[in-house]
DNA sequence: GCAATATGTCACATTATTGTGACATATTGC
DNA sequence: GCAATATGTCACAATAATGTGACATATTGC
């Protein structure tokens, strides 16, 4: 699945057998593991989307301050890397749009919480007043797929990505910390 | 060409058969016009580099304070829509990689402009020393895809959207008018 | 209206991808 | 070591996409 995650990431249509050599095994191995196309693809994302809200949900528990729990799923979902890529892309791309969609409840939840910490600062007037909530939320999730991008492609060290990230979403929301 | 990056935005692969519809028009009209996938692809390359290009250098041109030309080049790439999406996507998505590449010279310049304007800024301390000018490059190209992925979904209405992509891409490199 | 040009329709060969069956060969667990 | 399980190899059918030729039908410019 990591192999098919990877793979999906540079050409969504890659042919299964790509995908299986990536995976270091055959063609036939690979569909004896999944049905099909469709649902390797549905069996990614739902591991993927597992590990990413498991790895947000433990950001937001981490601390108390709601803008640590804020840094630390930012921090979180660039550690996902192409997984969360994956997802991401799963749930605006029209051409992945066939699939079924499981494991909502839990992706809500995470969605939720990031929301009611927005909203607070939001109404603690420590953002700025100007934006809606709909494009912060573009926002981060872009902001984290330029610094997933950036360091993929060499663009900026991997130590720095992180900063980098949460310097530019601070500035980018105009949080006053 | 418009027709073909539509259909593309949506989905690289798409087959020809739903471009020459989308287009109004046969598939062996297409294939009159294109010679194949590839022809097809380097013609909506190069036209809406073409047009990305021009767009850019004009707003570069419409004024003589850095910030506005900065502003100003934000705005015009966010007006080229898709056609912005379909050249940013070609310069980073291995899958397109297969084509030649031409009228680099013209893209350089325009690249070798906004270049200019961050470096000047820079070094006038009045953007945020801990950021290097390669983030800054790809969270420029990210903002304004996210924008015009945002007002394409129905996420942000379009008068909203350039007033918020310059406050944000203010705040996320530290910018001080 | 008529010639020139553009487009549509249909048929066809070619190719890449996909999914599966049958059987051989590794690999694992005990 | 031996049985069970996993994987590889090969062959094959089915499908979808592609590119092109031949000819019919619109459409345009004058």
């Amino acid at each position: 699945m990591s192999a098919a995650v990877k793979c999906f990431q540079s050409n969504e249509s890659i042919s299964l057998e790509k995908i299986a050599e990536e995976a270091g095994v055959t063609r036939r191995t690979l569909h004896r593991y999944f049905e099909n196309r469709q649902n390797l693809m549905e069996s990614c994302k739902n591991e993927m989307l597992e590990s990413c809200n498991k790895a947000m949900n433990e950001a937001y528990e981490s601390d108390d301050d709601q803008i640590k729990k804020l840094r630390n799923m930012l921090f979180a979902a660039i550690e996902q890397g192409a997984k969360y890529s994956f997802i991401k892309r799963f749930y605006e791309n029209s051409s992945f749009s066939d699939l079924e969609s499981k494991n909502e409840f839990e992706s809500d939840n995470v969605k939720t919480r990031w929301l009611k910490i927005i909203k607070n600062l939001q109404n603690e007037k420590r953002i700025n007043h100007e934006l809606t909530i709909n494009w912060i939320f573009n926002l981060f999730g872009s902001i984290i797929e330029t610094t997933i991008y950036a360091v993929e492609s060499g663009d900026v060290a991997k130590n720095d990505s992180k900063k980098f990230a949460w310097i530019s979403f601070k500035g980018a929301i105009g949080l006053k910390e």
